[in-house]
DNA sequence: TACGGTAGAGAACGTTCGTTCTCGCGGCAA
DNA sequence: TTGCCGCGAGAACGAACGTTCTCTACCGTA
């Protein structure tokens, strides 16, 4: 167990930057040694293959994802704002120039027909993010099915307001959840 | 004006149904020279680039998909009806083997960072789309902030009924849709 | 029959990419 | 100091791809 932990995470931050940017296609292996800022050599004893790096950019990301979206509606006071604020988050997010929607999607729409390692992981992502909500829809004391709704359409604002390049969809999906939240439980 | 229109044709559905399965770069030009039976040089005549291919389907694709859909609501008899049948329609494309989820969503994830032209065929299914929601939910009297909240459920049911592999979520997002419907008006 | 133009088949070309190999330097043990 | 191991830099390799070029067969016309 050497000590390659840091420079493993340098090379998925550049990675994973560099993927959510360009998609995974359109970066090679060559630029991503560069952008990280290590040999070719040891981007391959860290990672067997290019499949294998975007899968664990893709666990990485997941669970910096995870935090940074807990972090984010843990601001807010009651279980129903923590709800909402998923969306509030989806708006900010998208302000930020490079924003191209949920990477996941992204992977699976590049990767889903033809790498069971990629989707798999996707499949992880969705369905952390699917038992989140879950979570805080419960703290609201709000049946499943509210969670599930609430979960698609976090989905569908996120590929739309990267579409659309506006954060229009995700006040819309905002607008909905709140209506969902307020008519139940 | 040659008689070039049913080999075009050919062509699109072939390219179509590959990159559908595939996602485009995993499909040659010479792999699709094959399956739609034509010459590489008559590809290249019919389209300058595989970029212009790209653009040429999904804009074929957009129309089939409209009055593929268009279709299937109309069988439905009131306006309420039409709409939930949106989901339907997923649920009942989510049983066929190939299906991958929302041809548009794929392609911008795997071009929406280079290629202006593909995004701007992107946002013009998206909007026809939203809206063809919209127009069933006016006929139905509901207000435009439902059509949106329907859109959304539509799109994220679309990408996690592909990645789930369950038809699952099309059956949530048209509780959800219900649930919308049968609450304002 | 001779011929010009068109189209198909597929070879060829130039590039890009994922992956591996080679070389030479630097640190460390004896 | 000497020998060795590991690493970085980057050349090299083989495959795949988008695109273009060449050759040949065929067609209608005179």
């Amino acid at each position: 167990m050497t000590q390659d932990t840091p420079v493993r995470d340098q090379v998925l931050e550049a990675a994973d930057r560099l993927f959510y940017a360009k998609g995974t296609h359109a970066v090679g292996m060559d630029e991503l040694r560069a952008a990280a800022g290590v040999s070719l050599k040891r981007l391959y004893q860290l990672f067997e293959s290019k499949e294998a790096l975007i899968e664990a950019v893709l666990q990485w990301r997941d669970a910096t994802l995870t935090a940074e979206i807990t972090a984010y509606t843990a601001r807010q006071d009651t279980p129903e704002r923590q709800v909402l604020a998923v969306f509030d988050w989806i708006a900010d997010s998208s302000g930020s120039p490079g924003f191209r929607g949920c990477a996941f999607i992204n992977a699976y729409a590049e990767h889903g027909a033809s790498s069971e390692r990629i989707t798999a992981a996707v499949r992880h992502q969705k369905s952390g993010m699917h038992g989140a909500i879950h979570a805080m829809a419960a703290a609201a004391g709000r049946p499943e099915w509210v969670a599930d709704s609430i979960f698609l359409l976090f989905e569908g604002a996120m590929t739309n307001t990267a579409i659309a390049a506006s954060s229009e969809p995700a006040r819309q999906a905002r607008a909905a959840a709140e209506f969902l939240l307020d008519n139940t439980g």
